[in-house]
DNA sequence: CGAAAACCCAGGGTTTTCCCCTAAAAATAA
DNA sequence: TTATTTTTAGGGGAAAACCCTGGGTTTTCG
């Protein structure tokens, strides 16, 4: 029997939500909470399997919620509800322990689905959601691909040197830590501007980060 | 009665797997293919529900294997199988069409869960996959997932000059733009290394990208 | 309201970086 | 092998960054 816990703040949504769990045999509605702070509350005191949560709660958001409840109650799974397929919601919401993220539109199967899913274990992301991760990783893969207009080879000194620049160590430090002159280290660094075509330090260290330069 | 068809070089997985199969009522498999072509080549002729695709294979990488059906024949649902947990993998091939991602010390139970949930139209991953995904989204959201454990607020003129040294001006340049002395620039540099405890520009550079303190 | 804090401004003095130049030993590629 | 790149290193000077101090203004908070 999975006891689950209907947290949001919209009465009729909490309704037809209940109505369709409560025709399942193994499903066992424990309650019912209107914000944030009853959850934490209301799971402190019972045994409750499953928390089906809305992201967009009157008191706190669902990600403190969520946050709160990994770190307190680690064996309880969030799966979590939301009007808005947002891949930030998303992302940021399954980065505090939720095992899973469907949407409000979800029909009965699927929500049956989810739930038996995350009990199992393993996590569940409705199609639509899936969707919206795939497109911000497949974005962020572009970027970072194809970020790389003209960009030299870098050596390996001159990448070591990129590197200690970027963690804000002086040239002397730099030069004491490599075991080198001052001036040398000053020369790799004249290359890597004339290389990655900054004017200075800080454009060197931003141009890097932009492009993973530094692993 | 899902058609599966078991892509993968290595026999005794393959025959694992059908092993597995066949004992399932609702799921018939159709075929084995050892290499990439075998399989475009197979579901050209076959009809074909779901295609459990080794991401490694002998001639053509899985990858490709699924770039290609999934142009050709978008009915046909891939989930992926490896041995390896790698980010770059899963991103790669679920951006490619695939459907799910499992590895290969799945269990029975799992496997055919993978199997149903991909057949629904949803998609699956396992546990260790999911968590792969997140870290991968966790790192490269530094800025919105990340807490900023230790950072004073950042005034409206501090942040002006701070977006124009990350932006390579120099001192007496972002004096010019601001209209404001090359001697204020310079203090209010000083009380943002301060602030970010930071020792030179180019960790001031390198702390602002990592916090997203740019927007 | 009134004091404390934060913010914006700015100058003097010191250290560091940046730039333009040259150049040789060492490693790597053709 | 020869040719190219990398790594090393230096002089000298201009520019920038950094450190310390302080005054005037605005914001915050009891």
């Amino acid at each position: 029997m999975i006891k689950v816990l209907i947290a949001d703040d919209h009465t009729m949504f909490v309704d037809g939500i209940e109505s369709i769990l409560k025709l399942e045999e193994g499903i066992q509605v424990v309650g019912r909470c209107y914000d944030g702070g009853s959850v934490l509350k209301y799971v402190k005191d019972h045994s409750v399997d499953i928390v089906l949560l809305d992201v967009n709660l009157p008191d706190m958001s669902g990600i403190d919620v969520c946050k709160q409840l990994s770190a307190s109650h680690p064996s309880v799974k969030v799966l979590a509800i939301s009007m808005y397929n947002e891949e930030s919601y998303v992302s940021e919401i399954l980065n505090h322990g939720a095992k899973g993220y469907i949407l409000k539109n979800t029909g009965r199967e699927e929500l049956l689905k989810a739930i038996n899913t995350v009990q199992g274990g393993a996590t569940y992301f409705s199609k639509e959601v899936t969707e919206t991760i795939m497109k911000g990783l497949m974005n962020r893969r572009k970027s970072s691909a194809k970020s790389s207009p003209d960009i030299p080879k870098i050596s390996r000194r001159e990448k070591e040197v990129l590197k200690l620049i970027a963690e804000e160590f002086t040239t002397q430090e730099i030069a004491d830590k490599l075991f080198i002159s001052l001036k040398t280290v000053e020369s790799h660094r004249a290359n890597l501007l004339a290389k990655l075509n900054a004017r200075n330090s800080a454009g060197l260290v931003r141009i890097s980060l932009e492009n993973g330069l530094l692993n």
